[in-house]
DNA sequence: TCCCTCATGTAAAAGGTTACATGATTTA
DNA sequence: TAAATCATGTAACCTTTTACATGAGGGA
């Protein structure tokens, strides 16, 4: 059976070190959660998959005042279906933004509801660009290794800093759009 | 039953004219489908569930030489529902972007094999902006329009202008990881 | 006492892709 | 003659989300 593009995403994580389900489910919310994120159910059933495949192997922990824990490692076979994969060639991705699909129907719409939207996204984006700066802050500590392209900090870098140019041009824009509805839209209804 | 997202990118065309469910495909690819795409297998369902609803219609639009069509026409309640739709708040959507994914992973990977990955997607998404751009040519031939809030024109425009924001900033970053890869990956491999 | 965190899952439903089915006309 | 375009769909499968299920320990 084929490794699913979540297995991929997992043995990424895996590939750096040892984790948990649980842990896993934590690590897709930031840094990669930002770009894959999935589900407690989904990455469940999927380690028990890459654990089937040998790609991945688990041992229980056992812990005090808290419940044990299956932690799973990678296998030499997962390693090399990873390495293989990473570097193979890829499709443009389906983007699927709600935002911008309702943009095209923006001229439905009230204008100061329409900047009202704008304003809200402005406000979601803002957040997780600073979670992203925050983050950079972060790596910027262990300066050293994140210009050797064969360290983890230069792949999570490289991964980071598209995520930061990303929410900056989302940001401008939406800035651009909000201008564009006050210009003519504003004073054109109520006036 | 809610209506899916699909539901109200099918509807966002359909409040600018009539298409049959051909042609609805089609419009997915350009210039929607650049940021919503669906296939065949799902338009069609979709249409018809869109018509259950009443909030669309169709007419059988017989034709010589070609097989007759189906042509749906938004109703005053898809129209309404698309309205309410626009301005309402949305979150943030996930981010599912395989190479992005697969440069956490780049630290794994030969720097040569991973350059040759970074210029096969910079050669998408130039291809992709330069649609974009064509696309952009077009609209300025109806310049009056573009800058009116409550035109259409102006709805396609400021879906255009994310997308011509977005693939600059991608390449532009597929060239700085390039860059990165060319300073500190080749040669330390090979020399 | 109630909610949060830790920890692992299953079941059902929804959303999306791939493959299949049909058939006429036009273009290479 | 073969492939592409027009035109509409169904079936099977895979991926993802939502809801359900359990249970211990710690903090407000």
């Amino acid at each position: 059976m084929a490794i699913t593009t979540l297995g991929y995403a997992l043995l990424g994580l895996l590939a750096r070190e040892s984790y948990s389900g649980y842990d896993l489910g934590r690590q897709l919310k930031a840094p990669i959660g930002f770009y894959w994120h999935a589900r407690y159910s989904q990455i469940y059933p999927e380690l028990a998959k890459l654990e089937a495949e040998e790609l991945a192997i688990f041992e229980v922990v056992e812990q005090h005042d808290l419940p044990a824990k299956k932690v799973y490692t990678i296998t030499e076979k997962g390693r090399e279906a990873l390495k293989e994969w990473v570097t193979a060639a890829t499709d443009l991705p389906p983007m699927r933004d709600e935002l911008i699909l309702k943009t095209f129907s923006l001229w439905l719409a009230d204008p100061e509801q329409a900047i009202a939207l704008f304003h809200q996204q402005i406000e979601l984006h803002t957040k997780q660009l600073q979670h992203y700066e925050e983050f950079e802050r972060k790596l910027e500590e262990d300066k050293e290794d994140v210009s050797n392209s064969f360290s983890p900090l230069f792949a999570t870098y490289a991964t980071l800093k598209v995520g930061l140019d990303y929410e900056r041009m989302y940001i401008q824009w939406c800035h651009w759009t909000i201008a564009q509805l006050e210009r003519t839209g504003t004073s054109l209804q109520k006036g």
